[in-house]
DNA sequence: CGTATAATTATTCAAATGTATAACTACTGA
DNA sequence: TCAGTAGTTATACATTTGAATAATTATACG
């Protein structure tokens, strides 16, 4: 009767290894089916470690919750970083970052909701929670307000943060729609149809942010 | 040592019942913690009813999915419905609804999000889900078309889903960012940005929907 | 007022779950 | 090459869970 083989892993990459298989077996199984046997079969290891590099299964639900916010922010901020061009490209680039691969995924979507579903009730995930979105608002804010001045619109604090808000709360939206109703329309719509939307509710003219021109044309 | 006294109740009240409690469970301690004796406890029986009511906790619970995502539809609806006026006022009047109470709970948004994150994984759920929607999005279609024509915009029936989808996507977006998220800024706030956006959206003349002309005033 | 019956309670059971602890082994450094 | 150690496995355990069954009783009906 041997023993597993097994691989020693560095603290952050076990972790990390850790945190990942997590979040497939609750995009899976729910939080309820979410057990640590499955999560650490998931893992390739056995049920102790996870009480070793977290204190509790808990625990590490909590910081899985954390890595995935993480990811689907800075996935979309690196998107707008990296682009070339002038205010409007980059808030573009921004908005479609959200309806897009990798982000645009089923399974991230059915995770933000389970856990989204835990924030109203739980003072550890409501944290986590309201410290993402936070980082969320003041990206898209920073990203509209130039764009409102290039072209004249009123850009007060006030202003931008209501347009921020109301932005954050199309880009949840579509997103949610986009990933759970994929049969029901084109997911190839989304961005199209999120920058349009975008562009009207920050009172652009037509085509500003849907039709950019190149850093040629300018 | 005496039994509980206990009451018999018609089938759709006991059914009701246990629905109302599998829903306070749910969102109070999510689908793992939602167990089949406290849900009993909430409505005041012993857990062997709901073997009884429902041929299993599962099944339960997907009743009680179905049960809310049809009371939140029909408070929107009803309420567009009981609203006399032109069409702009009843599309107003819908679109409040989603973002004012009752429909604007944080209980409800929470067990929302809970069961959104089952239906990627769930066929029974996912069943649910994409009939609430689709009921959903015809409503707001049939609420769009006649302001789009009152307004002389381009109103086919491509355009009026394509403006039902993004519609769609900015009230469950801000529903949810209100609900989870009142200590950020008013909820008072909602209704007025949701219903000044979808006018931005629609491409409507500023003021069309938000300031809507009283019925006499016609 | 009595009786049937189905709604409800009370109890039981096997399986699963989180956690705790002890045993083992892959890697490190000398 | 060889210990030492910490990363990892294996095992054990008390609790909880969903479900099944038996025992009671509220209510409808004649």
């Amino acid at each position: 009767m041997s023993r597993k083989a097994f691989q020693r892993l560095s603290l952050d990459d076990r972790r990390r290894s850790l945190m990942e298989a997590t979040l497939v077996c609750v995009a899976q199984h729910g939080l309820h089916g979410a057990t640590v046997r499955r999560i650490a079969e998931e893992a390739d290891v056995t049920a102790g470690l996870v009480r070793h590099y977290f204190g509790s299964k808990d625990e590490m639900i909590r910081t899985a919750y954390a890595y995935l916010v993480g990811q689907l922010t800075a996935r979309a901020s690196d998107s707008a970083r990296q682009t070339e061009g002038d205010a409007d490209r980059q808030l573009r680039q921004f908005l479609r970052a959200n309806v897009t691969l990798p982000n645009l995924s089923e399974q991230k979507v059915s995770l933000w909701a389970t856990f989204i579903g835990r924030v109203r009730y739980d003072p550890q995930f409501a944290e986590i929670h309201r410290e993402g979105y936070r980082e969320f608002l003041n990206l898209l804010e920073a990203l509209v307000e130039p764009v409102l001045m290039a072209h004249k619109r009123p850009h007060s604090a006030t202003i931008c943060k209501r347009h921020a808000i109301a932005l954050n709360g199309l880009i949840d939206g579509l997103w949610m729609e986009g990933s759970l109703n994929s049969g029901l329309y084109s997911q190839a719509l989304l961005p199209d149809i999120l920058v349009e939307a975008s562009e009207r509710l920050l009172g652009l003219p037509p085509g500003s942010l849907s039709k950019p021109r190149t850093t040629q044309e300018q």
